[in-house]
RNA sequence: GGGCCGGUGGUCUAGUUGGUUAUGACGCCGUCCUGACACGGCGGAGGUCCCGUGUUCAAAUCACGGCCGGCCCA
């Protein structure tokens, strides 16, 4: 018989998470081990961006993501599951600008970088302690093990992507107007634009018809952009304006003669019903310029400041510029009416400033001829949950123009280009090693078009930070590194996100990787919600509602937050904080740990040692389906099913009903083949539960295990347990929950104490077999049966 | 204007390939220290499953229409 080491805790203290965590890091639990004669799961984990510690929302659904890389163990993968860093890109500068107040044109580059790195340096290490605490199961913190976005050789890959595209003619230079922001001096994709309805004022201007002088109101948002007015729409059924059709206005103030076209754009009912294109307000402005080929003029140049298309207002600020002219127009006379409106806005979604929109030179890669293939190719990836994928399907039906991917910004991968001055040839250097054309000499002798050996510019532009993230998926499976592994393992196996990010790195994912390897860059992907804040609002920290975890992992532990995001919401479903909640899965721990503690007083006997009685065929026949339920959730890879199978069998089958059932037994000194079947039953349901919490649960159901059943080996090494064979799986649960709800409403009703005995009572037929066990169990001195289904039971004397 | 998702006791939530008295948590009321657990046990109150129409022997679940909320796009 074995032995049984007891729990001695009262109950499941946090601090124990520290002393497990210690021990996985002495053991380097995860590794991963290339040699494995298991099948290989690689998980495309979401390298998190070094711009904050993560909130609530974040942490949880790190957890979650860990949840996927335990089960995958569990059901006998060895998983790639590496601790990547996401440390490129504009928030990071914007934040370091503001943090030392500086701007980065103002300081030596090179300066400016070793900022950018210290910060992110200082941010890691907080984000990485975070990482641990949660329970992460990554391969390695150690910290040359970590990948990171900005290190030499993920850049140097980066660039030989660039590299290949750009040799394939994938990637094109064009000045197109594009969304810019002048906050961060950069021009974005269309991406990373966020709507935003913000309140202006609508002001009507008056213009004039040119020739019979009639006035012509015209409401605009934008009366900063006079100056860039090249026509005026009127609806071509608004009977107010039908005289009008084919004339021409003239603007006020600068006096411009401009077509007035008829065009379904206008909307009769928006302001006055004539509106004013001008270059560019909006993206309708863009469209309508190209339509009706008109020459756009440059009123806000690349510093966010008026030009001098605008005369007097040249060099003010786009507000400056706003409130001076309606000064001037005011007064002139030349407005009619001024109101409030709210305008839905294109905003940048790092600066949160107002876009506009300029025509620059920059760098595109070609995305619209690929839409159609990656509609198909993701019909080669699973998803879960399915609904989602509907997120992924109507970015890719919106995409209408190609990706521009050069940012005039600093901490990015460089565009390994180099321009030959003599005769403005562009360069390619070959692929291999990390370029820094700002910087390095050129990795040529002479210019491949002219000979010329001197005179070179190296390109000053780094690449839009997705360019770098949306190749994750091959470093991860050993990209350049391993190739034998690569191809092993190409496709990646999973990809978890949130469905926050599905039009940005998802999509840019499955397009970068279409287009090297023209296959599907994932086999499953996996989409979850958001965590909302107590009110069902996104955390932010504009909105100031950012909840911080550090103190929840102190007060009630990670297991419990990590079994609250479980617990919380189906896969794919926003799901909100709650401390009461969060409290309640940490209830359930205390209830746990307080059945291992009981069962942990039994030795465990060996198989000769035992014979079943019906009660233990009972709850291991019951645990069988609990087995087949959870992995079948598992299978899902949502885990709100397992986790609320695993509290409701534990909590109220096995504890209320199975353990008070067999203590008698349990305790008694006869007839040790029961006492020994009720003792080897305990265990054996414990441990299932164990195993099969262990992915949600990392820490109490290690420490469990530990201590009652093999010290050396980590639960985290196991497999979920298979049914128990040979039981009979014919039972009457239903009757035996009610009769042992009966026999304590009796007891209650009469004011009996639950040890109190009862003389006499019947039940049905069904619950004959475990009648030793219930008449310990309540103290029955005669139990009889009946055909009829109800209990009866006699009064006390 | 279009698309997607959602609307279940006071609050939050499970369940939607249609099938007996709708799941659980938190909260609430009452009671009890019973050989692990008072961070517990036991008992209880509380729901027109957003509204309407339809399909069906049968609808929270399917169809259509409407209302409300969130997100995304124009």
């Amino acid at each position: 018989m074995g032995q049984t080491t007891q729990l001695k805790e009262k109950r499941w203290q946090p601090k124990i998470e520290e002393e497990i965590l210690d021990l996985w890091t002495k053991e380097q639990l995860y590794a991963f081990q290339r040699e494995t004669p298991n099948p290989i799961y690689s998980i495309d984990i979401p390298p998190p961006y070094l711009s904050g510690p993560w909130h609530i929302g974040g942490a949880i659904h790190y957890a979650q993501i860990d949840m996927i890389a335990r089960t995958k163990r569990m059901e006998g993968y060895e998983v790639i599951f590496p601790m990547g860093l996401d440390r490129n890109g504009l928030p990071i500068e914007v934040q370091v600008e503001r943090a030392y107040n500086i701007s980065m044109h103002d300081i030596p580059r090179q300066d400016f970088l070793d900022k950018c790195a210290e910060f992110l340096d200082r941010n890691e290490k907080l984000i990485v302690a975070m990482a641990q605490r949660l329970g992460l199961s990554c391969n390695s913190f150690k910290h040359d093990e970590m990948y990171r976005t900005d290190h030499p050789d993920y850049r140097a890959v980066t660039q030989r992507t660039f590299i290949e595209l750009y040799k394939r003619g994938l990637i094109y230079i064009d000045d197109r107007p594009n969304n810019w922001c002048s906050e961060c001096g950069t021009t974005i994709a269309d991406a990373e634009v966020e709507y935003k309805d913000i309140q202006t004022t609508l002001s009507t201007l008056k213009f004039t018809v040119e020739d019979s002088g009639e006035e012509l109101p015209i409401a605009t948002t934008r009366p900063e952009l006079l100056s860039a007015c090249a026509a005026v729409l009127i609806n071509p059924d608004d009977e107010r304006y039908k005289h009008l059709h084919n004339k021409t206005a003239v603007t006020p103030l600068y006096n411009k003669r401009v077509p007035i076209i008829p065009h379904h754009e206008a909307r009769i009912e928006f302001g006055t019903g004539v509106v004013m294109v001008c270059s560019y307000g909006d993206y309708t402005d863009v469209r309508l310029f190209r339509e009706l080929q008109l020459q756009p003029i440059t009123a806000i140049g690349a510093d966010g400041k008026m030009t001098e298309a605008t005369g007097p207002y040249k060099d003010l600020t786009i507000k400056e510029a706003r409130k001076a002219i309606l000064d001037d127009l005011y007064k002139k006379n030349l407005i009619l009416k001024q109101e409030t409106t709210s305008h839905r806005t294109p905003t940048c979604w790092r600066s949160c400033n107002p876009i506009e929109f300029i025509a620059m030179p920059e760098y595109y890669l070609k995305q619209t001829p690929y839409l159609d293939d990656l509609l198909s190719i993701i019909d080669e990836m699973t998803f879960f949950p399915i609904a989602n994928k509907q997120i992924l399907i109507d970015w890719i039906n919106s995409v209408n123009r190609d990706w521009p991917i050069s940012r005039r910004r600093f901490y990015g991968t460089e565009i390994p280009l180099w321009y030959c001055k003599k005769c403005n040839e562009t360069i390619i250097p070959p692929p291999g090693p990390y370029y820094q054309p700002w910087k390095n000499p050129p990795p040529f002798k002479a210019c491949p078009k002219c000979g010329a050996s001197e005179n070179f510019e190296g390109e000053t532009r780094t690449m839009d930070t997705w360019m770098d993230s949306s190749i994750s998926s091959l470093i991860v499976i050993s990209y350049t590194k391993d190739e034998e592994l690569f191809h092993r393992l190409f496709p990646s196996s999973i990809r978890p996100q949130g469905k926050d990010i599905v039009r940005t790195w998802l999509y840019y994912s499955i397009l970068r990787v279409y287009q090297l390897f023209k296959a599907p860059a994932f086999k499953n992907v996996w989409i979850s919600g958001m965590g909302l804040d107590e009110h069902g609002e996104r955390m932010s920290k504009s909105r100031g509602n950012i909840i911080d975890p550090t103190p929840l992992f102190d007060q009630y532990g990670t297991d419990a937050l990590r079994l609250w995001g479980a617990l919380e919401a189906s896969l794919g479903s926003d799901f909100r904080f709650s401390e009461g909640r969060l409290a309640g899965a940490h209830r359930f721990l205390t209830k746990l740990w307080n059945i291992s503690r009981f069962i942990s007083g039994f030795p465990q006997p060996n198989a000769e040692e035992f014979k079943l009685q019906p009660a233990d065929h009972w709850i291991l026949s019951e645990l069988n389906n609990l087995i087949h339920r959870a992995k079948a959730g598992y299978d899902k890879l949502d885990f709100i099913g397992p986790a609320r199978e695993l509290r409701t069998f534990t909590w109220d089958l096995f504890a209320s009903h199975y353990l008070e059932l067999v203590k008698g037994r349990a305790y008694s000194d006869q007839n040790e083949p029961e006492r020994n079947a009720a003792w080897h039953t305990l265990h054996t349901v414990l441990h299932a539960i164990m195993k099969l919490l262990a992915p949600i649960c990392p820490f109490i159901t290690e420490k469990i295990h530990r201590t009652l059943y093999d010290p050396n080996t980590s639960i985290h090494k196991q497999y979920f347990p298979e049914p128990v064979d040979g039981i009979e799986t014919d039972h009457p649960t239903e009757a035996l929950i009610q009769f042992n709800t009966d026999l304590w409403k009796h007891k209650k009703e009469h004011k009996m104490s639950l040890r109190a005995s009862i003389s006499t009572t019947s039940t049905t037929k069904a619950l004959k077999p475990y009648a030793e066990d219930l008449k310990l169990m309540h103290n029955i001195e005669t139990l009889k049966f009946t055909t009829k289904g109800n209990t009866q039971i006699l009064p006390p004397k």
